[in-house]
DNA sequence: AGAACCAGTGTTGTGCACATCACCACGGCA
DNA sequence: TGCCGTGGTGATGTGCACAACACTGGTTCT
């Protein structure tokens, strides 16, 4: 028998399911979203709803103002490189402050995760891809067992992932050549645990993460974008 | 003429009010706060004062249980060692990470808060100290350039602060002590300051901010605490 | 005697109606 | 024609009543 889903179970879930579609564009950067809507949508009224809403936009991911409307917030290339600069230092830190030995379980998704990225560089897929990466980084927060630096480097990567799809969808960087990047990134850091170098695999990790960056940059600054 | 204040700033003025009391332990851990009484204290509903229940709830100074009450969080030293862990690393990428000189305000400020700490060490008294650290610790956070990294050292500021002034009721610190080498802090970083070493300054922090956890850990582990 | 049950009371969570605010389109006026 | 004022419309913010829930004390059955 299970439980009936509590208030916070509920609302946990509607943040999770509203935090998700905004990372993958299914509400682009401008969007309004409607409270009446959206509570209708779930079977719940306003009340609860704007609890969500509230987060989210302490979260960064929304904006309400009064008398208008609570629309999505817009990311720029320029205005995140505070926050790039900040999760490589805790992609490193996250390899330095405790530690956590993969177990069984753990090594068993990266392998899992390794397979799903040989399969997306056979069919490339942005919305897939985006999935792996979220799938890839909460996999890999469970190497450090300091809490606070987990939830902190969730907070900052949800504000960050939106600007990679976004890149993607105005043909700004290669989905291919993404893919096959991120394939060999997955598997590197799978070498480094497998003998148990977790150092290793954060400076790999930091390393991507400063890589795709950097390509991000640079896709907006050339004028090979096309419309 | 002024404007009237907007839904935003009643809500920030109700946040910060009852995150100062909480950290000052005006509202001791376990105390639960009635919904209902602060509406009244604050001359408003239950509705915007629950959102900032919730926001509290979300930074972790208070928790919320249907049908029972909310409660001001309880702090352990053994727990918090993860957060301070971080808030070491933090510290000094606040000066490694776009270092913002000090403009002649900021550096009035120093001096003042210089002064204040000279006349504590004359009269001390936990919540005069508790609130020029807090002080001190925003002005000091000004010297860093990057926003993300100035929300989150707040966030894990506030969640640590209570400790120390727990620690001080229950006497297992010297209160005179403790604002003898805040004194001598604050007089470093100035001096680091004054010269232009940004990071020395920051180092100077870290280490300090490292060994004031190990004073509360040593007074929590011995017997010299009085009840 | 002990345990299970059951109202009673007080709390947080929810629904709903209304207040407040911002935008827009229309119209009066110089 | 241009501009200011003004009401309409629809959004978020607020107040209030009720639902859902947890705890407590007493009561009843075994």
């Amino acid at each position: 028998m299970t439980h009936p889903p509590s208030a916070r179970d509920r609302f946990e879930r509607l943040h999770t399911v509203l935090r998700d579609r905004i990372c993958l564009l299914d509400y682009a950067p401008g969007t309004r979203l409607s409270e009446e809507a959206l509570a209708a949508e779930f079977g719940v009224s306003r009340t609860p709803l704007r609890r969500v809403l509230g987060r989210l936009e302490t979260e960064g991911l929304v904006q309400s103002v009064h008398g208008v409307g609570t629309f999505v917030t817009d990311v720029e290339i320029g205005e995140l490189a505070q926050t790039y600069q900040l999760r490589l230092e805790l992609a490193e830190l996250a390899g330095r402050l405790s530690p956590q030995p993969p177990d069984a379980a753990l090594m068993a998704e990266f392998r899992t995760l390794s397979d799903r990225a040989r399969a997306l560089t056979d069919a490339p897929d942005p919305r897939t891809f985006t999935q792996l990466n979220m799938d890839f980084f909460l996999a890999r927060l469970r190497l450090t067992g300091n809490e606070p630096l987990r939830e902190i480097a969730e907070r900052l990567y949800v504000r960050t992932a939106r600007i990679w799809m976004k890149s993607v969808f105005a043909s700004r960087v290669d989905l291919r050549e993404e893919s096959e990047i991120f394939r060999r990134e997955i598997e590197d850091i799978l070498a480094a645990l497998a003998i148990g170098d977790f150092h290793a695999a954060s400076l790999i990790q930091r390393a991507h993460l400063s890589m795709s960056f950097e390509r991000l940059k640079a896709g907006g600054r050339d004028g090979t974008a096309h419309p």
